[in-house]
DNA sequence: GAAGAGTTCCAAAACGTTTCGGAATAATGG
DNA sequence: CCATTATTCCGAAACGTTTTGGAACTCTTC
């Protein structure tokens, strides 16, 4: 700007202000200014500017798992929505691991990101005290913490489920299995409620044997799946709580030499592109995930743009269910 | 820092010194300092660092489609490794849009990333006179430009068509269709060549009627083998230059109340963890992604330190045929 | 023609760091 | 005890912007 200011024989507030549009240079000078741009090739620092702004017109997005579609999908949702907006988002991936969590967190505040969207990680006393530092607004995705008040999308997870178990229920099954989660985050013990519920609802005890914890990925569903189908009193069907592990389920079904849904139903969390193409084609409950990365995206937009109340905002959302293929009739 | 300074009674000069642990300070301000800080609460700005020293340890990353998985996993890898190493990556997706590609990279830049690694988008002029302007390294993944010289980690195409195509031609396959995408990318011009080469190999005519061009997306995907499928003389099997497409070409089997493999076989480039687990199981080129993440945040590192020969490097890995049961042997 | 109002422009301070050169003090060697 | 060297520390400049207050100039208007 300074090479500029001198090619153009004026001062750099007068380039300043001309790259802002703020204030009425002459036409000559906006003339001289440009050509000197052109010629330089000037590209305005945003650090520079963010450093005296205040702000850097970035967000910071952490997630559990990028690989997980619907983490997948409510990225690119929010990353489409931010990039309009004229914003750049930088994204962490915190493998459901409290410390990377607290390191990411600490550098994207450390770089002064404009906000925080997180799907966060870990129990909530912790959270809350990372949390808390932050002097930007955060907007929780997916799940929530007790004691924080921000602004938050969330599902009404123990409805969705309770509907898809019921479902289940209704095809005369007496033993469904359960694929948990990390019951440490919200989400999963909404969704643990709503099998509970779902299953008491309809006169059927939930043994504990029926309900495997898992830690997200793929190879805790096998995992999880296997214990359950070698139980001596063998499920009809399993839920997982969400996409990878149903993963991991399925090919524990193969191992083991049985189909879906012939020997066992199946459902899970969380539907998928695939779906329906597929064999079997999976019974979901479907988040929509187009409006939590928009409904993401508006929230923090709105704090930016000083156009949100005070108190927190938390919308939540409704999944739907995705009957398909994979859940048959229980056989007596 | 400054109030860290007045709190401790020295000058920020020293503290400065101190958090970088680059000067020697004596144990007694050390500590008068430390409490200072924690007292404080003080955490260096990371805007204002990079202001001054000129790297922000930030890479930017550009991909066509998060949703695709093969770039899902690729981002996915990539950002672990630069986390280790301690560095933030801006992601961006083009959507395959030239314009977006244009405006994403100037925000880059502007914002003074120390790298750019891209899955680029268009055709090579206009990449080359962005990309020529950039004074950081870049490293190209997927998929390469003509007339520019830098990095990169790009695939077999051509050699992984040619076998998975010839594969498909040992099972007795003669009309075999073709779904590409925009022949303006390098990787979709390579794997094109390995189909004709194939096809020539065994001495079949590759008519244009076989060949349908797509946009990546499910949705030309879905047109493209609607084309195909309705052709007088229906090809027997498809290929489809990458996942999404096929996604569309497999509803589109589905619609017309065609099944794979019994009545066509499929194949696609790029693999996909449920590969094996859902019917049909599809046979695939799979890449190397790990490997690919981390040459890439590799050849982009040792730039950073400064280890690495001035001329350019490309590594070129292999894909590899994965044989599942969606293609089976053509009937007379 | 002078006073007042509008325009244009600029000098300089500020944002929060890092770093260079030097000052003050302490240690060493003769 | 003086000269030299090491050790600690600091002042101030710099990174590339934005912004404020005011200077200089041009119009109006009476």
């Amino acid at each position: 700007m300074i090479d500029v200011a001198q090619s153009a024989g004026v001062s750099i507030a007068t380039v300043s202000a001309f790259v802002n549009g703020s204030a009425n240079v002459s036409a000559e000078l906006r003339q001289r200014i440009e050509t000197a741009i052109r010629d330089i090739g000037y590209k305005r620092n945003a650090i520079a500017r963010s450093l005296k702004m205040g702000t850097t017109h970035t967000i910071g997005l952490t997630v559990p798992h990028i690989t997980n579609p619907f983490f997948t999908e409510v990225v690119s949702v929010i990353q489409q929505a931010f990039d309009r907006a004229g914003y750049a988002v930088m994204l962490f991936c915190t493998d459901e691991h409290l410390h990377n969590q607290d390191d990411q967190i600490g550098l994207l505040l450390d770089r002064m990101v404009d906000g925080l969207i997180v799907a966060r990680v870990g129990d909530d006393a912790k959270f809350r005290e990372i949390i808390g530092g932050a002097s930007v607004p955060v907007v929780l995705i997916d799940r929530l913490c007790r004691g924080v008040e921000t602004d938050a999308v969330v599902l009404d997870n123990r409805q969705a489920v309770f509907e898809a178990i019921s479902y289940m229920i209704g095809l005369g099954h007496r033993r469904i299995g359960y694929i948990s989660g990390d019951v440490d985050v919200s989400t999963i013990r909404e969704r643990g409620e709503g099998y509970r519920r779902a299953m008491e609802a309809a006169g059927l005890a939930v043994s504990d044997e029926l309900v495997r914890l898992g830690d997200f990925h793929e190879a805790d569903g096998y995992r999880a799946a296997m214990q359950l189908l070698m139980l001596p009193d063998r499920p009809t069907a399993i839920f997982s709580a969400n996409n990878p592990m149903v993963v991991g389920a399925m090919k524990a079904l193969r191992d083991l030499g049985l189909t879906c849904p012939d020997d066992i139903s199946v459902a899970c969390f969380d539907d998928f592109a695939w779906a329906d193409v597929f064999q079997p084609q999976m019974t979901t409950i479907a988040q929509p995930v187009q409006a939590i990365g928009e409904q993401a995206a508006r929230l923090m937009l709105d704090r930016l743009g000083g156009k949100a109340p005070a108190e927190p905002r938390v919308v939540t959302l409704r999944g739907r269910l995705m009957i398909r293929n994979s859940c048959a009739p229980a056989r007596r």
